[in-house]
DNA sequence: CAACAAGTATACAGACCTGTCTATTCCATT
DNA sequence: AATGGAATAGACAGGTCTGTATACTTGTTG
């Protein structure tokens, strides 16, 4: 039996808290916050009820850690995929949408759990909701930090363009998964080419 | 006080009836679909629970009457809106985002009724979904027609790249409506000129 | 007037939800 | 061996949810 303790109480290591975390956060991404009950997350987790109420306040907090651990992972697994992919500026553009179909041809694909939680949290001053927003917020900071890389004249405009384009695959993929969606990452590249090149010039590398 | 019956029972008249699709819809589409009680509705819709259930069979049906009336109203606004405005193909593409621009700009947006309902119930095979998804589809099918009559080169390609700009104005707007997103649209718009550039040729109308 | 259709009010069943409380077990360190 | 921290099981309170059942009102039509 391996030791699960922690000699830091309420630090990210702390064993039980991590089983918690893991499994509300697969449960949220399939099922949905509302649909998921607490009993549930703790029956999966096989951890005691009161165990996550030591750990958490209340399921709103579970939440919030569940998406916290969501937006450095996809993040971190993003950046990743983009910067080992390819090494010039509009390489890297493309990667996105490569790592865009790779996530959608997962079976498990659910759609972008931060979407969801503006959906099923729509006030915007909800803690959740602000989670979601400052996701999106990152993750077109770093699409502009490579915009800017390239020498994009507007790496802002050229971000937030590429942006769109990101959320729009994701979103269709998520409603309409079956028919001919599949491909919406493919179309979502095509047309990024077709900015790229008019934001950068044809021949930029 | 009006005559509020109606001759033919469970016909789309019936006011009674016509009172809770309107309320349920104005509800589930500001606060959600799993946080908008059956009590809730009935409280503002004004009418006693047994009538609902005289109606409809279910809360999922009432969710699926709300839902039936939206992508119809919807899809109506959006058609007449773009018709009126625009009547070149190319003005008709971009009267697209000037019809999102004004949207976006009610203080009620709360995003995409048919992104949230397949965000709430995330099973592919739930008739909830499905009408999301068919809602999609049809707007998807209208963009492709207004591609047809442009003469573009491969229609169903260019008006794929427009939805998922659409899609990806919408949602961003939606995730974060605070800062500088209220311009979502406009940015949509630009993307789209230069994609409608690369589809048609500069010169087409 | 009588029959009828539609809606109302109200109570209720049964399930599920979050969050709390208590008593107990396990195990490592002292 | 004793202590104490962490987790456990299980019951429970109090609320909400959907959906049903019953008895009543109202207005129209034959």
């Amino acid at each position: 039996m391996p030791d699960t303790r922690n000699p830091i109480p309420d630090s990210p290591l702390s064993s039980k808290r991590d089983q918690l975390v893991e499994n509300a956060l697969k449960l949220f991404e399939q099922e949905g916050f509302h649909a998921t009950g607490i009993d549930r997350v703790l029956e999966v987790a096989g951890v005691a009820k009161m165990t996550l109420y030591k750990h958490f306040r209340s399921k709103d907090e579970l939440i919030l850690a569940a998406l916290r651990l969501r937006d450095e992972r996809w993040r971190n697994s993003f950046m990743r995929s983009i910067e080992k992919k390819a090494k010039t500026p509009r390489g890297r553009f493309l990667a996105i949408f490569d790592f865009l179909a790779e996530w959608f041809a997962d079976c498990k694909f659910a759609g972008c759990m931060f979407i969801n939680a503006s959906a099923e949290y729509a006030d915007h001053d909800n803690p959740i909701h602000a989670a979601a927003a400052e996701h999106k917020r990152l993750v077109e900071k770093y699409v502009c930090e490579l915009a800017s890389q390239a020498h994009a004249p507007d790496p802002a405009a050229l971000a937030a363009q590429l942006c769109i384009l990101m959320e729009g695959a994701i979103v269709l993929t998520q409603v309409c998964p079956s028919e001919n969606r599949g491909c919406a990452a493919a179309v979502a590249k095509q047309a990024a080419e077709v900015l790229i090149n008019d934001a950068l010039g044809e021949q930029a590398p």
